[in-house]
DNA sequence: TAAAATAATGACCGACCAGTCATTTAGTAG
DNA sequence: CTACTAAATGACTGGTCGGTCATTATTTTA
């Protein structure tokens, strides 16, 4: 058939595109095969991105766009104890990345075609990398002045506090199939190290910071 | 020229199939250019390994054989406080993934071509991931029934624990030239939150355990 | 409705590369 | 030194796939 027209095809062919590369990866997909999901013929791709490289960073970019932003932003405002405003933000970046798919096949698309494509790991890094990080490094520092935190929490590394879920995300991209990760039992443990490292109390033993580990300068 | 004989061939070409692959991915790499490193022609390495696949079987397993091995069993015997045993074994895990060129190669290959050789993620998984699991599980319960780690570091998931070396890895591997890791500070912040977390007091600050937070089962 | 403009098509081209094999050459035995 | 064996070679083949373009279909304009 050689019906439709006009300007929603790009639209369908970045769509299409995404869920080939995110499936094979960017070498092993054949323009065709987008082609004939976006229900296009080959050539009308090259209508409208001049070549497979072009295509493959639109999507990219597409999809890079609306990530986390609302969950960050709203974080920043929320009000309450920063024990919760913390444990918020790592669920929900545990639920974005882990089930949601989009957001863990950019990620994962990041992590396999990174190099051959510095420009998009660039955008990345401004994008969500440093988002992400300064809100995480904003909770931390409200939580040591509010008291909240013990006073050593407040030079700890933000990525120190996100990377298990990363750990998480490449186990399920590397032994999905060999040992799936139970990430229930998992992101439990991972908030009660955090905390306890923290110097969070339990709500009951609550009342008594300061144990503080200084700097401890092992030998 | 067409000297050289004998059976070092196959450990040559290993070793320049390895350098091939590590540098530019499966898909990217030719034949020919193994061929070239290993100064053989194209046609040789076919009297060795049957096709390309195998080869790239055959260099991932060579050099999944000695991995932390040594390392691990020395600190399964080593006496002393856990603390300074558990600090001793990530810093090993730091050095060798991170420094050292090969151990570092062989995850960036697993995780980047890891879905097209099921069989490979498998051997990692028994070979590496199981035995060094089962040495920081047995450090933490060594820990905690002598009485160094508080009583909730019992049911911590030791992968946990290794998550932010991992999540370095993956940062070097994606971010490396965008923003490269501080190792020292970021490795000192980890180990001083792991610590806390497993409430395991300064030295200075010794002999009062049991300030463990229980289960908290937040809300 | 006719002509011009533009979108879509898919057969085709050329580059690339895994894998082959007839030929050449090194090593070895007699 | 000769005959034989087996390792090594690289030109070649077949298949794949990114990208092109002459042709065809559709829409717009006059």
């Amino acid at each position: 058939m050689r019906t439709r027209r006009k300007e929603q095809r790009p639209a369908e062919i970045i769509e299409a595109a995404f869920a080939e590369f995110a499936e094979a990866g960017f070498a092993n997909t054949r323009m065709e095969a987008i082609a004939d999901r976006a229900g296009a013929a080959k050539g009308t791709l090259y209508r409208y991105f001049p070549n497979k490289d072009e295509l493959f960073l639109a999507v990219v970019d597409h999809y890079l766009r609306p990530v986390f932003d609302p969950a960050l932003s709203q974080m920043e405002t929320v009000d309450g104890p920063s024990r919760e405003i913390l444990i918020n933000l790592l669920e929900r970046i545990y639920r974005e990345l882990l089930r949601e798919a989009n957001r863990g096949a950019i990620l994962r698309i990041l992590i396999t075609e990174g190099d051959r494509f510095p420009a998009l790991i660039e955008r990345y890094h401004g994008q969500v990398i440093c988002r992400i990080r300064t809100t995480i490094n904003n909770i931390i520092q409200r939580g040591v002045q509010r008291g909240e935190f013990s006073v050593s929490a407040a030079n700890l590394d933000p990525m120190i506090v996100v990377a298990p879920i990363i750990m998480a995300f490449v186990w399920q991209l590397v032994f999905q199939k060999v040992e799936p990760i139970d990430l229930e039992r998992y992101s439990r443990s991972h908030i009660q190290l955090l905390l306890s490292g923290l110097g969070v109390m339990d709500k009951r033993t609550k009342k008594q910071k300061k144990t503080a580990t200084e700097n401890s300068t092992r030998s």
